[in-house]
DNA sequence: ATGAAAGCGCTAACAG
DNA sequence: CTGTTAGCGCTTTCAT
């Protein structure tokens, strides 16, 4: 009833009116008396273009989807919101997913979002491969995913130098002088807990000639996971010097247990984990975090999908993006 | 051209294929045979249906929009996951908005909700009153505050007793023989800040006679105004026992300052503050923290929502949730 | 029990 | 420079 009522009022017609308010005035060289006459009726009768017929016409909505695993974590929520800013730059709308970490909910989004016909999606995986139904979905829309990806697969993704990094800090906390390091993984069999405990072990074996397989655990991504992973640890190998968490909510959980322990045998713990960032001040430890760059992974992210969704061919779409680390009281 | 797919196969008419594949076979009495042909025809093309093309045809798109101040923080992380669950549940999608407590988003937000034809917004908004356009949108789409009010509104709203639990929070403070007690709050007129300073308010001046201004302090709500208003505070009123912070983000900035100077003056100082939740066991401190419930924030919030939705009188619209006072590491 | 046809609001040939 | 018309995919009277 929009363009129709503008139409009552100015007795142009749909195409001239359409030209107008989406602003093809000019290559139709629109006489300047019509359009002002067109655009005062619109701003009169606080005239909106009915998005819905748009897409439908156009077959493009300028949507995405974005599909987390956890939005109450501020590493995900910091990652939506960079992603989101970056593509309201340029020109599209997102809509926000949070699986919960419950692999359902990861089809059903994926489907939601394809009947939605979005124009790209963005995943960070729960799952560690493509499953069926992705396979047919994917096909009609593009999908990119972003920090955690699939091991092998022909989609385009960009994730953090995982390997490196986890490395690198344990090395450096080998560096330190401790001996007896602990690794507190995810899933076993998901990319980011397999890239984060290949540097780590690397880096142990590597100085120390072996890896202790008692100072390894994997459970999950929580705080929950990392509470009850430490309090094992604890029990099992009050030994434990130092411990790399994978990634941010793991080391929160694992916090509370260090604390106490520390208290009781009045001996530190060293504590590194994955995207600390902020949070590093609420603590007084000495901790070490490798902080990933979620500012270049949203916009690489963003970058492949927009490439993907403008039917580019698919050239180098893989990326990896460095992370920094930071060290907080320590000399 | 989906419909039309089926139709091609199986030479029913788009009406009843339409019936069948929407649930309606019962009511118009189809023929089994038919049901399973069209069915049949369904499953084996992959048909989806185009949600764009029904929500223009019913006028109803089962989405609504939820605008939040900041997604980064974990409190609205919480707060937009419940919502989305409870939606989720009613068969609503959510599309999620991140104004980043930048106001002109907000309308800019509210647009593009109103555009895309949502049946409904939520918002926690950072303005303090109704703005021009806000007055306009609202006329097409039902609207619901929710967290952040305006004081005075005609706009169904949920919000939590604040005044009431900033002021049993204090009353705990005293009760605990803190004297030389501060607020650090957001923006000045915010309802949020204005409802938890009232309660601080009152229980301090029912309780010591006076207060003090040079312990009251508002800024923002962000971790780096508390971290500002910590510092400044603790500069200007280094004799402070205690302080109250709005929300959880303030309280983070602040505590780094606060470990800094006890550990210089070797004297404690008393942490109190909202929605601290889970992040309460990183910090060895002993705090007080006033938790929102979100689940019935959220749950209401929906309520609401869908009660303007199905066009309910505005009955009893303006809701209020308790609070729950949590201590930790305190006898 | 099924079909024909109109219409949601918009854009884009095509026509002048 | 402007208008006519078809059609995106779906639902729903109104017929039969």
């Amino acid at each position: 009833m929009s363009i129709k009522a503008i139409k009552a009022q100015t007795g142009f017609s749909y195409s001239t009116i359409s030209r107008v308010l989406s602003g093809k005035a000019d290559a139709f060289r629109i006489s300047t008396i019509t359009r002002e006459q067109i655009l005062e009726a619109a701003a009169r009768l606080n005239y909106r273009p009915n998005i819905l017929a748009r897409s439908l016409r156009l077959r493009k909505t300028m949507t995405v989807g974005l599909i987390v695993s956890d939005i109450q974590n501020p590493f995900f929520g910091e990652l939506a919101s960079r992603i989101e800013q970056d593509l309201r730059f340029h020109g599209y709308s997102m809509i926000l997913c949070n699986t919960n970490e419950v692999p359902e909910n990861e089809e059903f989004y994926l489907k939601l979002l394809v009947d939605r016909k979005v124009d790209g999606i963005l995943i960070a995986p729960i799952q560690t491969a493509e499953w069926e139904s992705m396979q047919i979905l994917v096909r009609e829309t593009p999908v990119v995913l972003v920090d955690r990806i699939f091991a092998d697969t022909a989609l385009p993704w960009v994730t953090s130098a995982n390997v490196e990094a986890a490395e690198e800090v344990t090395r450096e906390i080998l560096g330190r002088g401790y001996r007896k390091i602990a690794f507190l993984g995810g899933p076993p069999e998901t990319h980011i807990t397999r890239a984060r405990f290949k540097g780590f072990r690397k880096a142990v074996v590597e100085t120390l000639g072996r890896l202790d397989e008692s100072f390894v655990l994997s459970k999950g991504y929580t705080a929950q996971a990392g509470r009850e992973m430490m309090i094992r640890l604890l029990d099992e190998r009050p030994d434990v010097e130092a411990v790399l968490c994978v990634n941010n909510l793991v080391f929160y959980g694992a916090v509370g247990p260090v604390n106490d322990f520390e208290l009781r045998q009045a001996r530190p713990v060293m504590m590194a984990g994955f995207d600390i960032g902020e949070y590093a001040s609420l603590m007084k430890r000495p901790l070490i975090s490798a902080d990933q760059n979620l500012a270049e992974l949203a916009r690489s992210a963003v970058g492949l999908l927009l490439e993907a969704d403008a039917g580019a061919a698919d050239a180098a779409n893989h990326l990896t993006i460095p992370v920094v680390i930071a060290r907080h009281r320590l000399p």
